[in-house]
DNA sequence: CACTGCAACGAAAACGTTTTCGTGTTGAAA
DNA sequence: TTTCAACACGAAAACGTTTTCGTTGCAGTG
């Protein structure tokens, strides 16, 4: 085990001085070819690479940039993670990913961490408990040290920074407008609680369009979960008894479960019953019947979370303060879960 | 924007030397009390945290790890980024995330990334392509440097390191036996192509259980898919006409894969062919029918793996050397596509 | 011969820490 | 009054770079 070569060792054993070989190596014209050619073909021929902490300590820059989820076992932010990470690595930076696990003291946590020199600048969908405590110091503070902040998924209007989201209303209205143009009439929402923005937003795109085909929002057929645990339990409960014949749910887990109860009480789907999902994982597509769903380009959505920030960080620090919104478009995926079209 | 606090801005403002601030703040006894109190109120008054990137130059730690995938959108990588991320963090590491994409060139420029001072250490499953052209370069050249090396399932003979893998001979007997318990007489086994350590093992232990049940080997039904894209139909093809009453697959998608071709022939699954699939994702429990199969603790495994990194980084580098294999058991996860037991 | 100018290199500061080793000021003991 | 701890603090080196600004030696010029 030999420990690493340095810019002290070459300039050591060539007997050089070390700004000779920084110079060299950087091939700078002030030195001679003769030298530079030496030093060059000893640092090639042992491998000498330069030290990132010393070149981030001295640029005051990491080339590494933080991302914080709420929670990776899910298909939607891993798409993220991997639209980041290409972004970021096409541009020479590096990815740390931290989990908040929907925990507020995490997600201060891991900003925390972050911030303290080891990134440049992160990219955040906010944890569950913060949406709820509406407490939002930590981003604050970070953005007024100068850290770019993008915020993709779950954000928050109050906070002054790039955001990426996608139009969940519109992509709400496309999936009730298409269970409406197949002649659904009693179409149920299986949503999450309102603070969690994505619930709030859905429904509202649930309630709109329901109101533009001139159809009543009867409060009953709106099931709102707090719990991912009990979900399945409470939507077996909900759908009991419940005349409907479309259901919209805000996630694949929700239609699933839908499905799942549907079919027990003898119904078929989607003869009887049509269902969308929202976000397209693994399940969905390969789930019998697949399932149709609002898609929601988790990838891209890393991509420009990913490029704005950069962007921002490659900037000269003058022409700064005006912020962005990207929003990436959602797209309805037909499968199995719906009737065919007439 | 108010440009970070350093040690240097708070002794110029206190009027004392950067020294005595930075004892004073670690409690230095050699600090006179009224001193440290007040440079203790002014620091923390000012919120002043300590640049991670000056302390890892310093003490040539970084307290970050790095992990390497072959790919994120996969639930069991998931899981074992989660397993290594939890750990990590009580220990006070960071977790820096890469993606190889099963390229071997994509694998080596991150590894060179990492080893320059970015982690301490890291945590790989090889890329596929890695393993087909057994090429381990620059595995050696890292732990050469004194980099310490956790492999995890995709791992490898030759490299001497730490590893955590799980028993994939008898994981996939666990399963195959099952099957045989059921009365399964001709068991089909759907894997990858051999130079993935894990078709080859799981190839293994389909072998002996049969063989160990006296019942012979029918090369007829044993089937190696290259391409991820195209399984889909090459199961599809291989299925047909073949009369068999048991399916073991190595992982999820072929085994689901199975179950549909099953299904579109008119047979019945678990009635009249029982079906085992490899590793236990979100699509095992909730396709219909749920999935059995061989459940791979993808957790436990990024945990462990976190857990001998971090002790081989905390120890003094006098006792080293030897190597450790921990070995995470499987279970046999019994669910719906297979027949219950008589 | 004295000067200029250039080529080739080195010294040192800086990034933000920690830590070792002074150093100056006290108070008390001799 | 001298001497010596003990105390409280500062200077400086070190981690590995990059970069600015010298400093040489030497050739060319007038």
């Amino acid at each position: 085990m030999k420990p690493k070569l340095t810019l002290k060792k070459i300039a050591k054993e060539l007997d050089v001085s070390i700004s000779t070989v920084s110079k060299a190596l950087r091939d700078s014209p002030e030195i001679g070819e003769e030298t530079r050619e030496k030093i060059k073909a000893f640092a090639k021929h042992y491998n000498y690479k330069p030290n990132n902490i010393a070149l981030s300590l001295k640029n005051r820059k990491t080339k590494t940039i933080g991302i914080i989820i709420p929670e990776i076992v899910h298909h939607f932010f891993t798409t993220v993670i991997s639209g980041v990470e290409r972004v970021a690595n096409e541009m020479g930076y590096n990815v740390l990913v931290c989990l908040s696990d929907n925990s507020f003291d995490k997600e201060v946590l891991n900003m925390e961490m972050l911030a303290n020199g080891s990134t440049d600048g992160f990219i955040l969908s906010l944890a569950k408990e913060t949406m709820q405590k509406q407490d939002y110091h930590h981003l604050l503070e970070a953005i007024n040290q100068g850290m770019p902040l993008v915020l993709f998924d779950r954000v928050v209007d109050k906070i002054a920074c790039d955001k990426v989201i996608i139009d969940d209303v519109a992509g709400a209205k496309k999936a009730v407008q298409h269970l409406v143009d197949l002649g659904c009439e009693n179409i149920a929402l299986i949503s999450t609680v309102d603070y969690v923005s994505v619930g709030k937003l859905r429904t509202k795109g649930y309630r709109e369009t329901l109101e533009e085909n001139n159809m009543a929002v009867n409060e009953d057929l709106i099931l709102k979960i707090e719990e991912m645990e009990d979900s399945e339990t409470e939507i077996e409960e909900f759908l009991k008894d419940k005349d409907i014949d479309g259901i919209f749910a805000v996630n694949e887990h929700f239609a699933i479960s839908a499905i799942k109860s549907i079919q027990e009480q003898g119904k078929k789907v989607p003869e009887d019953v049509s269902v969308i999902g929202f976000t397209d994982g693994e399940l969905s597509k390969r789930f019998i019947p697949s399932l149709t769903t609002v898609s929601q380009h988790g990838m891209k959505i890393g991509e420009e979370s990913a490029r704005l920030l950069i962007e921002k960080l490659e900037r000269t620090p003058s022409e700064e303060d005006y912020y962005k919104t990207i929003i990436v478009e959602t797209g309805l995926v037909v499968r199995n879960s719906t009737k065919a079209e007439k």
